[in-house]
DNA sequence: AGTTAATCGAGACGGTACGTCGAGTCTTCCA
DNA sequence: TGGAAGACTCGACGTACCGTCTCGATTAACT
């Protein structure tokens, strides 16, 4: 992604893109995004900078790549139906249970800290968060649009709703508070917003 | 906020501060956020580097104040009641309203990108991040707490409903569609977005 | 000396100008003359900066009446005739006595380290160092001139010798080892200075 | 010299070097030892700053090391026989003949200005100094040494006295003049040193 | 003895340079 | 020829002092 143009991509050499990898996303973990540095990702990878500037042109690149990689092996090894949201009919249930799954990630520190770190950067850099919002929540969220859609064939969603925006009335509160600390992340407190979600404030 | 401890404050120049203040604004419009640098705060400023760290602990800090006193501006300039959320007595009418207004007010260039800037620097920097939630953020959103209040009393709401979660229904999509820029930002947007939050998106 | 223009020394506080010599006396002692700063001295002396700034145009021209004065305050102390070179009428035997007591003070540390310091900055900065000479160093060497007259009345000295030349002789060279450390210095080694130059090394 | 422990020096850029050289010296000239900076050597070299700290210490390691380069270069532009002192067999006119030369060369501002730059540094900063006195003035001396002692086989310097002490009686009178600017320096002052020297000043 | 004006301690100010760090480029040498 | 190593130019960092400039609070000379 990003890539510069020239270098002859087959004969890059594997080893060094997992050790770039496996260093990048070690060092945010341990030291926060600012404190890594395009330097320290090379030492620690055991490898030149020059190999990192010709197939990534910054740090957030090669945090996005490496972040991507990263999610892509934990697809794999949970299983062949990647975060797909689950459908047994009971819309409010299924959502309930992958808003509580969505929460378990949120709340890892494993993915926490660089998830965190790309989308900040995403927020000033538009061309990474465009990137960013693409390639890994846009996705997502599709997911959340066929359940939706699928709702809706069932009768348990409002034919007129648009369930692109319908789903930004559970998720963005809970990416909210995540993102901006802004309140407290729990079970109890998704479910609230699934309920809140799919019947309204207002008196029934 | 987040001063150093020492230095006298009786003895500050005012007119340094705020030509601190206006060089850091005018910067982060022009060159972004990460191309602002203390260094040329100060020279915008005319002012000593030491004047900018004896009072600051960083260019976040700064923009943050800066951007802090730009608001108290704007709310002095708007009038005595700065941001109350109307009540007419109509609350997806009021909610509109205001959300309209904050729509306006997202889409203002002398606002977008400080407050861009100093979202992501909260993102990765917790203190600032807090500082910023507590100082900028949860003020507004409890201009809607309050409304939401109001609405409950009077039967518009349920009364078993949560105003500060109910308040992220239509809030929060808002705010990531604005900082993530996963979507258009229109008034028809907004109004959607209150239509759902009030109604629900399952059939009544 | 040296002094700014204005200011009137009728009101100058006596507490200060000993205070601020003191402080800079101890801090050259303590952690050698660049790492001594004017900051450093007001600190030190309990003093403004503008106290030290009012009174003296640098540190070096601290220092050199700091010097001066304890100088003349060491005078005092050893006695009403300072630093004669004695006339017993043995000019061979008055200089060696005479330059073993330069040697002593020489190696005196108390000395040592704010002369070096003085030497040192006269060098480079000429209006201190012609300060330096004239009221340090050329007043004792007129002592010596005085001696080679009063030797050459007594037909000890050729009368076509020049006294302020001849001095240089001896004095030089240790002023020379001692300044730029070209080699130790001792006793025997003023002694033999004394001899060579008043016989000099050719065969007699 | 006093380099820094960790590059490699196989791969340091010779250009660099050369080009701060010059720079170094050339500001020196211009505007003298104190108002000569570290950064002002970096841009005038067109070179980074890291790379001067990364090869030398500090702004007087520098200029050290380009003093001596120019001598070195000065000596070989000048043939075969760097600054040895004749032999004419008249020692008196082979020091006459040598110290003129020297005073010429104090006199010459191409090199008055860096090396009393450096002599004064040398005062205070005892490793330079030593440095300074070891690579630059000694080798010198030993000049006069060889010369002093080829007297002495010739009969023309008493057996008994040491040429290492001798040499002073001329040499440190001129340099101290030089240094301290305590005299004026001429070609019949340095005559009169050399016959002082040779005969002394007693009556014979 | 009271008034008054300058000096005093204090320290914030606009600056300059420091020595360090990292970015991104360039060069050399190895496999 | 890709990659490791790392020296290079550049620019910003945060710090230390510079010398100037207020600010009350003494304080000493003159009403």
């Amino acid at each position: 992604m990003v890539d510069k143009p020239a270098p002859d991509a087959t004969r890059r050499s594997e080893k060094s893109r997992r050790a770039i990898y496996a260093a990048a996303l070690a060092l945010v973990g341990e030291v926060g995004y600012p404190k890594t540095t395009v330097e320290g990702i090379a030492a620690r990878a055991g490898v030149g900078k020059q190999t990192i500037y010709r197939w990534w042109s910054s740090k957030a690149d090669v945090l996005l790549e490496a972040f991507l990689d990263l999610s892509r092996q934990a697809a794999r090894e949970a299983g062949q139906e990647p975060y797909a949201v689950p459908d047994t009919g009971d819309l409010a249930a299924d959502l309930r249970t992958v808003l509580r799954i969505t929460v378990d990630q949120l709340l890892d520190p494993r993915f926490e800290v660089p998830s965190r770190a790309l989308a900040a950067e995403g927020l000033v850099n538009e061309q990474l968060g465009r990137e960013f919002v693409t390639t890994l929540l846009e996705p997502q969220l599709q997911l959340y649009v066929a359940r939706l859609r699928s709702a809706q064939d069932a009768g348990h969603v409002r034919h007129d709703v648009d369930p692109r925006i319908a789903l930004e009335l559970f998720v963005s509160p809970l990416a909210q508070r995540w993102l901006q600390r802004t309140g407290p992340i729990t079970y109890a407190y998704t479910d609230t917003l699934v309920d809140y979600a799919l019947h309204g404030i207002a008196p029934r």
